[in-house]
DNA sequence: GTGAAAGCGCTAACAT
DNA sequence: ATGTTAGCGCTTTCAC
């Protein structure tokens, strides 16, 4: 295992500066009560001898780390890096530093024991809290705060952030129905989450609300994947009577949509509206509609929240289980009249 | 800070299976001599109890944590998430574990100094070895493996993974003249680093061996940022005989000339061709050729030649200053004959 | 097979 | 103003 040569501890540099550990550990933390000389000649010998102190053990000793942790298992998909995006903007204009975990790959992780493990690994020491991304447990054995980012469970122990996913169906539909669309087509997945059903359901409500029957020919179920986007849309696109526009309920499958108009030569948007869920940043230069923006406010507004916990400033109800706000980025058309 | 309700330690378990704490800390490692009804005990004891060790702890004692850190001032911009997605590849193909260090913002981190510290914090115990991009020292006070991405010294004592700064000027440059191009404008910037004088040299050189004179009015330099990209555009494109390519040695001042173009009504690649530096997203939907690709991929390899070095694998020479390859991502325009 | 005890580097009383 | 000492939770000899 490399050549391990012993880092200099504090124990160094108490003995070459001639005086005990602790008053270096005094100087080391900013206490007024050491001699100007002696602090002097501390530092010279800190700078020397290029000691810096051993987070582990401090850790063990004292509370305040000034550290955050974040946990992800795969910190390259979009959603990941949005939310990184926020959270580190968080941290910049905070007193913290961050720390983020992973895997690399969902698989590595495993799962609940494994999110568990992580948890600790972080939160037992190192750390002064955590922020969770996508959490499937209720609840984490932890001796510090913990918010968790679209979390699995509707109801879990600890604070979190929901993303809006049933509004922002709402919002989206409504969007479209104000620009006069009436067939529109859903391409949905992973029914398993959560998230998905609610924004199949607020697909569903705001047809019933506008008073369209529901056509079963214009729900297409696939797994959040490219390849999946594009068997949907092509079921939607391919029919006689072709929705105008379509609502994918995630960035993927948007972008399905996108390479299947492509080749069925179809300009988005001015032969068919598209609108997406989440955050695609190309989405600007492929004419997509996006309901936008709480991804990045995800990560920031957790972030902020776990600050205020570490502070032991308590979050009122509202903001301990919280929903993001939406903003709707346009290009669809108006069709019709 | 938050209410510590001191959480459950190796002791407790100890405690609760009765027996040492020795004896449950060889569970924990796997050790083969502890009897086998002893080892379920105090698995379930740990199961019951939701125990998980203590990082810092343990990492004050043992050697492997299988845990590579990797510390950039900032996780927001497009090249750090480009080599985070690197990174995140190997790691996921490997038995370790990543935690990336960010202070949010180049600023708060204020470099030299700050440098140094971070390395330690992770180093010193923590992480196996630490991965650290754009440093400005060339040594390091580490008892860890450490391999940088794109210093800033030219010869630093550790491992470093270097663009290919001059070759990938060299290599657009001679894609432009494969296409028939001569009048070639240079966006270039940051003359302070190393990269930069690279990226310039490689244009000149080329030019020279082009046997084409060099026109002071082509090369024109701003700081990397889009608004001084708008300038150098304009100052190029405004002038009577304007280049037919623009070679933006950075994303930023790419997208620049992207917008000057746009309100020129030039198209591109149709009147323009545009080749950057970097990785862009957006390039395919601009019409932008890049020379591309190599970010990541030097996430990917530094993280490789860390985990070598771990394992005690010795970099030959060639790997130790490694330059990465180059793919040019094409969408250029052929002109004249 | 298991326990006792030392000690990793550090901080925080408690002394002086 | 500084030193002494007792641990933090864990792993690792070294006994038994």
């Amino acid at each position: 295992m490399y050549k391990k040569k012993r880092s200099i501890t504090i124990q160094d540099v108490a003995q070459t500066a001639g005086v005990s550990v602790s008053t270096v550990s005094r100087v080391l933390n900013g206490k007024v009560d050491v001699a100007r000389e002696t602090q002097d000649r501390i530092n010279g010998v800190i700078e020397d001898l290029g000691y810096t102190s051993n987070l582990a053990a401090r850790s063990m000793r004292s509370q305040k780390k000034n550290l955050i942790g974040l946990i992800m298992p795969d910190i390259a998909y979009p959603f990941a890096i949005e939310v990184m995006k926020g959270v580190n903007r968080a941290i910049a204009e905070s007193e913290f530093d961050l720390l983020v975990y992973t895997t690399g790959d969902v698989r590595k992780s495993g799962r609940a024991s494994a999110e568990q493990k992580y948890v600790s690994l972080l939160t037992h020491s190192i750390s002064d809290g955590v922020i969770i991304v996508a959490p499937v447990v209720a609840e984490f054995n932890s001796d510090e705060p913990i918010v968790s980012i679209d979390p699995v469970m509707s109801n879990p122990s600890y604070p979190s952030i929901h993303a809006t996913n049933y509004q922002g169906a709402i919002d989206a539909m409504e969007y479209l129905f104000s620009l006069g669309h009436k067939r529109i087509g859903y391409i949905g997945g992973r029914l398993e989450l959560e998230s998905a059903n609610r924004r199949l359901l607020g697909y569903q409500d705001s047809l019933a609300k506008a008073g369209i029957p529901i056509d079963q020919e214009l729900i297409k179920s696939g797994d959040y994947t490219t390849v999946s986007g594009i068997t949907c849309a092509r079921q939607l696109l391919e029919q006689s009577n072709r929705p105008t526009a379509i609502f994918a309920s995630n960035d993927q499958s948007a972008m399905g949509v996108f390479q299947v108009a492509e080749e069925m030569g179809l300009r988005i948007p001015e032969d068919l509206s598209l609108i997406g869920f989440d955050n695609i940043p190309e989405s600007k230069y492929l004419g997509l509609t996006t309901v936008d923006q709480f991804i990045f406010e995800m990560g920031y507004t957790a972030t902020q929240m776990l600050i205020k916990l570490i502070n032991d400033i308590p979050l009122d109800d509202q903001t301990y289980r919280m929903q993001t706000s939406l903003v709707i980025r346009s290009s669809c058309r108006k069709i019709g009249g």
